[in-house]
RNA sequence: GGCGCGGUAGCCAAGUGGUAAGGCCGAGGUCUGCAAAACCUCUAUCGUGAGUUCGAUUCUCACCCGCGCCUCCA
């Protein structure tokens, strides 16, 4: 089977197909850089790479590129309030994207900036021009005339045809010659940040970078263009009016969006004091396995609820699959294999496989590992697992994560650093005792732990449960989690 | 007002014209020196009303509620 993808463009779910065999290129709206991320813009990036996990786990070569943009009002703004460069004040915070991005194993795309495409821009407006499709106003701005893209509004499905101009002029606007004609490129204003171009000076207006920078990248026609929903319109629209206008050729073929999430049953909203950042929520003690897991399992076209038991029930799901993982790597089977176990390990291969092709079932696939895990734990309380089981269902949680990328436990060093900066930051009074208690486990080395682990054990083989219970007290105070199982002692960081 | 999405167990959340996945939490039990982990059992008739149908949670209509876009918010 294969995957089958919601294209908002045929407002369907069509099968999709690469324009090149086993190639596929796409694009994604990544962020503005202006200020720390938020749940609602992760939701989509983690959105946007499992979607790229899948394809690469189903055989596509990607090629996958990712803008950041580093020029808008806000940053304008922003940064002349701080009294810094346009450049300076970016910089922090596309590095704190970066951070984030990695906190939540997301996979780095190939960035490309706008800053940095500055003349390819005004080139690309200077061939609008020359096609009577821009047009210069007075101030030295330019626009877009929608007029001569019949097709605007094919994406958002809004018919412009029958709307009147002049009925809604913004004052502030510079002289359009419509209404929705849309800014292309802006002309100077004092303070502002500006480009001396071909087209003269200025500064670029939103949609551009992203018709510019992705036809660089993935050529005048590419197959997957992703953003959150609200982008539809108007920047997706705009971004096709542009690129289809210039080239004559179909811009982006499937447009992927993401769903808004809410927080706690309310849309997320300063205001609302439910507006957060990662850095928020692991400084509340949560680790950033459970927020990727939460914002994975909730398919991306439905609406999420984002909740503190949410994210609480994530922490378990993703304990329970690491712990069966561990249960499976730390025991001694009996030789031979159990034939239901390699038929339960390919089933399984097969529902996450069947889920993720239909537009990304997400909580079917989780489901489907569930079923597994549960399975195979009871055929291991049961006795019924053999030596050469194990590497098979391995290879399941394996290939389940190489999409959701959980299962390795690294929450622990990213949380320390997150510790660190909110530190540096003089964030002290948002540091919950949770956090501490995480991030503070690493003060005992493995070898410290291993060490009171054989002592512990010696104790309870001596059947001195005295000293054995106070040894894993102290461990477990540490951050220690410690089992003593069947199949042997154990233990794993908190 | 225009266009669109959703209301499923305490919470989160799939799904289907033939009586409802999964996770978390809770209760009871098994295992265990204890703890942890794990397993087993139990917990929903799918917003409200009407219609179509042999049969609807799944289709249609109405209503109520929530949400999104229509203003450079992912």
């Amino acid at each position: 089977m294969a995957l089958r993808l919601y294209n908002t463009l045929s407002a369907k779910v069509e099968e999709f197909q690469p324009l090149d065999h086993g190639r596929v290129r796409m694009y994604a709206c990544g962020p503005t850089v202006y200020d720390y991320g938020h749940i609602g813009n992760f939701r989509t990036f983690v959105a946007v790479d499992l979607l790229c996990r899948f394809l690469r786990q189903s055989g596509y070569d990607v090629r996958y590129v990712m803008n950041i943009t580093d020029v808008d009002d806000k940053i304008i703004r922003n940064s002349a309030r701080d009294g810094v460069t346009v450049q300076r004040y970016t910089a922090k915070y596309e590095k704190a994207f970066l951070e984030d991005s990695a906190t939540l194993n997301i996979e780095p795309p190939t960035f490309v900036r706008a800053t940095e495409h500055i003349p390819e821009m005004a080139d690309f407006i200077a061939r609008l021009q020359e096609k009577g499709i821009a047009y210069r106003t007075d101030d030295g701005s330019y626009y877009f005339r929608i007029a001569k893209f019949p097709a605007y509004g094919k994406l958002s499905k809004k018919d412009f045809a029958g709307m009147e101009d002049g009925a809604r002029v913004d004052v502030d606007e510079y002289e359009k010659d419509s209404a929705r004609d849309f800014a292309l490129w802006k002309a100077p204003k004092p303070g502002e940040a500006s480009w001396d171009t071909s087209i003269g000076p200025g500064r670029p207006g939103w949609h551009i970078e992203c018709s510019v920078m992705s036809m660089e990248k993935l050529g005048p026609s590419f197959d997957l263009h992703a953003g959150g929903e609200d982008l539809i319109f108007p920047h997706h629209e705009n971004e096709i009016a542009q690129s289809e206008a210039l080239t004559g050729k179909q811009f982006a073929r499937f447009w992927f969006h993401v769903r808004f999430l809410l927080v706690e049953g309310e849309k997320m909203s300063k205001s609302l004091g439910n507006f957060f950042t990662i850095r928020d929520l692991v400084l509340k003690g949560h680790k950033p396995s459970s927020i990727r897991w939460l914002l994975a399992s909730v398919p991306y076209r439905n609406q999420l609820n984002f909740t503190f038991d949410g994210l609480k029930s994530a922490a378990s799901s993703v304990e329970k699959l690491r712990n069966f993982r561990f249960r499976l790597t730390s025991a001694q089977f009996p030789a031979g294999a159990n034939p239901a176990m390699t038929q339960l390990a390919g089933e399984t291969i097969e529902r996450m496989k069947g889920a993720l092709d239909d537009d990304l079932n997400t909580a079917q696939a989780q489901a489907a590992i569930f079923d597994m895990v549960r399975s195979a734990n009871a055929a291991l309380d049961r006795g019924e697992v053999r030596k050469d089981d194990a590497q098979p269902l391995l290879a399941v949680l394996d290939k389940l994560d190489e999409i959701f990328g959980v299962l390795k436990d690294d929450d622990q060093p990213k949380m320390k650093a997150i510790l660190d900066w909110a530190r540096a930051e003089g964030r002290e009074k948002d540091i919950s005792p949770e956090l501490l208690e995480i991030a503070g486990s690493s003060q005992l080395s493995d070898g410290d732990v291993n060490q009171k682990m054989s002592k512990m054990e010696a104790a309870r083989k001596a059947r001195d449960f005295k000293t054995s219970d106070a040894l894993r007290a102290e461990l477990v105070s540490a951050g220690i989690i410690v089992e003593n199982t069947k199949e042997g002692v154990r233990w794993r960081r908190k």
